[in-house]
DNA sequence: TCTTTTTTTGAATACGTATTCAAAAATAAA
DNA sequence: TTTATTTTTGAATACGTATTCAAAAAAAGA
């Protein structure tokens, strides 16, 4: 009962759906050739103008428009590019996904979208877009698995990851510095006088993790500092709240947790304040991405930003070069980004 | 300065760029016609066990994949669907693309992603549609210009459209029944005892703000309260916080706010609470959609739940069944959701 | 005017597959 | 065994375009 369907013909005369018109049409009907035709839509210079008009006029009456496959078939090229997402209910990358379709459909390119829910995509989830000949793939938040990669480079297909990053693939790459973010984070935390640290990861064995750990620990060893907790996450609002939970619980004394990423610091700030503690009163919370509810006074997180659109514009760059030239070697970008300081972080001195 | 560009690159030695293997390449190693490698990968029975082998083991050694443009040419059958979203960066329809991409790659179709900016969309959005020959279009939070539509129609492309609908464009439909919907909210709110009702729009031309406008205003004057101030807004949370703002500029005493969706409300509840108010002991917020944020404590937000998994479920069921039979008339299904309660309203009697 | 050069054109072909049709092979029936 | 029937196979063709190549037309030069 909860959900009634509620179903309501219209009665509806469809125009006869006729075969779709081809160039052959066209000309028999502007009394050209095909391949005249075929030179109009291609672009081709050399047609008069009195037959090109005569062309136009013909394929606006048929409504005609070529065909991508036949096309593709022929100049082997498609202007497709599949872009694989984990995670696209992550605000940071529903915001990647805007960034990328507008750049590259302004080159005229077009996007095959892909959900995987893995942190390392498989070879099956991809050999669609090898059917399709696509001519790169962007992968965003993940991984390929070797021989998905592999295959992507049998194909000659260009391959670009986007805020990861691992030697063995030998792929394009763009992301952030997350090592040198992550120093900056835990010196800035330090220097206000912290003295318990927690770190609340995402998957523990990928490069944005690693590297941010790595970052953050050095900086407390360097200081000779012990006290840090290390909570596992996912990258999620949920285990973001579980996280710190579980911290609390555990461990009353924690003065300050660096998240991840932004969406587990919203969680962990909803179930700090559900405990009765206050943020940053209580406990210092920094995040990372500078999504956009990071600045929502709700939250006012302390956050890493990183440099979205550049990061995007970097990788339709590395892409497009890979596509359009020969042997491109594969190139590793990494940006600077920085810190957003809001209200989620107080000094303890 | 702000961020640096730090190149490595890596010595990569890339396989020699092979052209692709197609059918007659695995045909010869096999020692079989081109026709019966054909028949293998389109699954035809009519082969014998024998062959299936040597070819399927010669294709594994080529690592073949079979053209998918070369076989949608002849059989008119591409397998594509494109999908034209607005207002990706608003996590309803984040999730909207994720459900809908799940359950059209459990069919075996494959997504060209758009994003639009318009309300309505043109035909130059979707001609690159044409030309690929998607059999189907999902169009969300938008409608078709009417030449876009009857473009569409005369290529004989199934569309529906998601959240939205219109009587002119006869396409099929699925969305919330809003008008019931926001009868249903109004009837809460009046017996939970407001007296200052406050609606925010989405798009004035959107049919879902005039149906969820109608509703509300219908219950409201069956009871003759008139006190209702209707603020416009976009469906973000800028224009939420704005419209919030102006509304407690103007009448301070508007004790309950409809808004046009969710991230409207959370715009609206950070906005009121930045001024000092709290919600609900002074203002009662209710919402629309029911997106995960809008349970996050911070929140806690009244919302009418769209039954989002039914509604592409039955968006794609609609689909599938255009793009299958020849002649289904366009249909159209509404749902009917659910009022989800939380603590952003309270009783005023 | 005629010749040479340049531009425009169409016939033919290729892209890589699925499918038709008739021949060949295998199987069943007699 | 021979004949009838079914299954498997390959040659040929179509899908709709871009491109090559040579011929035709137009323009330029003499």
């Amino acid at each position: 009962m909860k959900n009634d369907y509620v179903f309501m013909a219209i009665d509806q005369t469809k125009p006869d759906a006729r075969k779709n018109y081809t160039s052959e049409d066209v000309a028999a009907i502007a009394g050209v050739s095909q391949s005249t035709v075929s030179r109009v839509f291609a672009g081709n210079t050399n047609v008069s103008e009195k037959k090109r008009k005569k062309i136009l006029a013909a394929a606006a009456k048929l409504d005609y428009k070529p065909n991508a496959h036949a096309r593709s078939l022929i100049t082997r090229k498609t202007m497709m590019i599949g872009i694989v997402m984990r995670n696209i209910r992550n605000p940071f990358y529903s915001a990647v996904l805007e960034i990328f379709h507008n750049r590259l459909s302004a080159k005229g390119y077009h996007l095959i979208f892909i959900n995987s829910e893995n942190e390392e995509i498989q070879e099956s989830e991809i050999t669609k877009l090898l059917e399709y000949n696509v001519e790169g793939v962007i992968i965003t938040d993940a991984l390929l698995s070797s021989s998905a990669s592999k295959s992507l480079r049998r194909y000659g297909i260009a391959v670009v990851l986007f805020n990861r990053y691992t030697e063995e693939l030998e792929s394009s790459a763009v992301f952030c510095d997350n090592y040198m973010a992550a120093k900056q984070i835990a010196t800035y935390l330090v220097e206000m006088g912290h003295k318990s640290f927690a770190f609340i990861s995402g998957p523990s064995d990928t490069s944005t993790t690693i590297d941010r750990l790595k970052g953050f620990k050095e900086v407390l060893d360097e200081r000779k500092i012990t006290d840090l907790t290390i909570e596992p996450g996912n990258y999620t609002y949920e285990s973001g709240s579980r996280a710190a939970r579980e911290l609390m619980t555990r461990n009353k004394d924690i003065d300050c947790i660096f998240c991840g990423n932004d969406i587990i610091a919203l969680g962990v700030m909803d179930a700090i304040r559900t405990s009765g503690l206050r943020i940053p009163e209580d406990v210092s919370v920094v995040g990372f991405d500078n999504i956009r509810m990071s600045e929502w006074p709700s939250y006012s997180l302390t956050t890493w930003e990183q440099p979205l659109e550049e990061m995007v514009d970097s990788a339709v760059e590395l892409m497009l070069k890979e596509i359009d030239e020969e042997d491109t070697p594969s190139q590793v970008v990494m940006m600077k980004g920085h810190l957003v300081l809001r209200n989620s972080v107080r000094s303890r001195r």
